[in-house]
DNA sequence: AGTTAAACTACACACAAAGGTAGAAATCAA
DNA sequence: TTGATTTCTACCTTTGTGTGTAGTTTAACT
């Protein structure tokens, strides 16, 4: 028996998809909760299977619900069922441990059929929401030769990633500290940032710097 | 009409892969490649709204292939389709620019099926490939609770990340400076860091930090 | 040999950061 | 209500940072 708890505010979503649902041979709704503050509560949670949720919840949301739920259960398959499709949303209930997106229009039948995925140890989402997902691994592509760093550089960006200080970094490549300052100033220049956090956070995002 | 490339290097896969593809009306592969190094000489692949590739070929690699690939035609849909599974293989490939990531046993009907969702903005994607890439943005937990960032500090190392002084982040979090300067510290010391940069760096590693 | 561009050194300065210390204010539990 | 804890404010000092400006060396190309 797949035992499945759901999370959804609006009352005829809540008993529309439960009805759907307790008609599958093997499926058992175990409770339907209004809130994430409910279901938090509730030792039902421990003991499912698949996790309904939606986002725009009143009290906690359904990103920092999912993040809470999952570390209650971290074995229940957590699905977002919602109609929010922004990136903060998408990625958001991602990181916060969903396995699953979908969108609130989806028919009995598909979410029926996205259940099975999950349990079959897929994840289903919208083309559209898969499609960014893939998007998001994209490395940036910097498009004038110009903004490629240069070695040098880039050992300086991931040394400026330790937490290195001028001083510091100049002992390492053995140059002076003005000659550290020169290529510091180049990398600000090549990324668009005018500090070193600004500067880390970047060189991770265009996967310049390594090891992680 | 739909205008595919296939870049495989076992002849009997490449013609099985174009015959079923032709059977589609609106289909055509323009041509059928054994490598890369082939491939990115052509002028073909510039006027490719598909392009199928393998992984496992001789010379330049399906993964840096894709790569370059996408470098000359930004807009052809690259689908890998390929037996290896391994992480390095599926995520350097989609951060190479891939778009679709098939398992070579792929029915004829399947692959078809994955070329069409690709063209209307889908991810086509095994199951379990989709769960691996969903899984790897989870957020990683720490052991410990003393370890865990507050809300907060959360919010406060993403103002950091973004190069903001203590200053802009008081007026964006209506806190004093000295107020901000006291989750910094405790950031700080959650982290193991003495700086701005090396927590950024560490915000990154650990998942903190929102990645897109 | 002469021109040029990149790499490096040097100095100066306003400002920001890191960390020490100390004491309100708010929150929570007994 | 009291005490304990957390959050926040305040002040201070040392050190580091970001940037402007300017001069020198080095290597490459004509």
């Amino acid at each position: 028996m797949v035992k499945i708890s759901i999370i959804e505010d609006n009352v005829f979503a809540r008993t529309a998809w439960a009805t759907a649902l307790s008609s599958e041979e093997d499926f058992v709704v175990l409770e339907s909760f209004g809130s994430c503050e409910e279901a938090i509560e509730s030792e039902v949670i421990k003991k499912s299977d698949v996790i309904l949720l939606d986002i725009g919840l009143p009290g906690i949301s359904g990103i920092k619900g999912a993040e809470i739920l999952s570390s209650i259960n971290n074995n229940a398959l957590i699905i977002m069922i919602t109609i929010q499709d922004d990136d903060k949303s998408i990625f958001g209930s991602l990181q916060a441990g969903a396995i699953g997106y979908l969108h609130k229009s989806v028919s009995p039948e598909e979410l029926i059929g996205a259940i099975r995925l999950a349990l079959k140890g897929g994840s289903p989402m919208t083309p559209q929401i898969a499609r960014k997902v893939l998007k998001s691994f994209h490395k940036f592509k910097p498009k004038y030769t110009e903004d490629k760093l240069t070695d040098k550089e880039t050992t300086i960006l991931n040394l400026l990633s330790e937490g290195k200080s001028y001083k510091k970094i100049s002992e390492e490549i053995f140059l002076s500290v003005d000659g550290v300052k020169y290529h510091i100033r180049s990398i600000y220049e090549k990324l668009h940032v005018h500090s070193r956090a600004e500067a880390v956070n970047k060189g991770q995002k265009l996967r310049i710097l390594t090891k992680w």
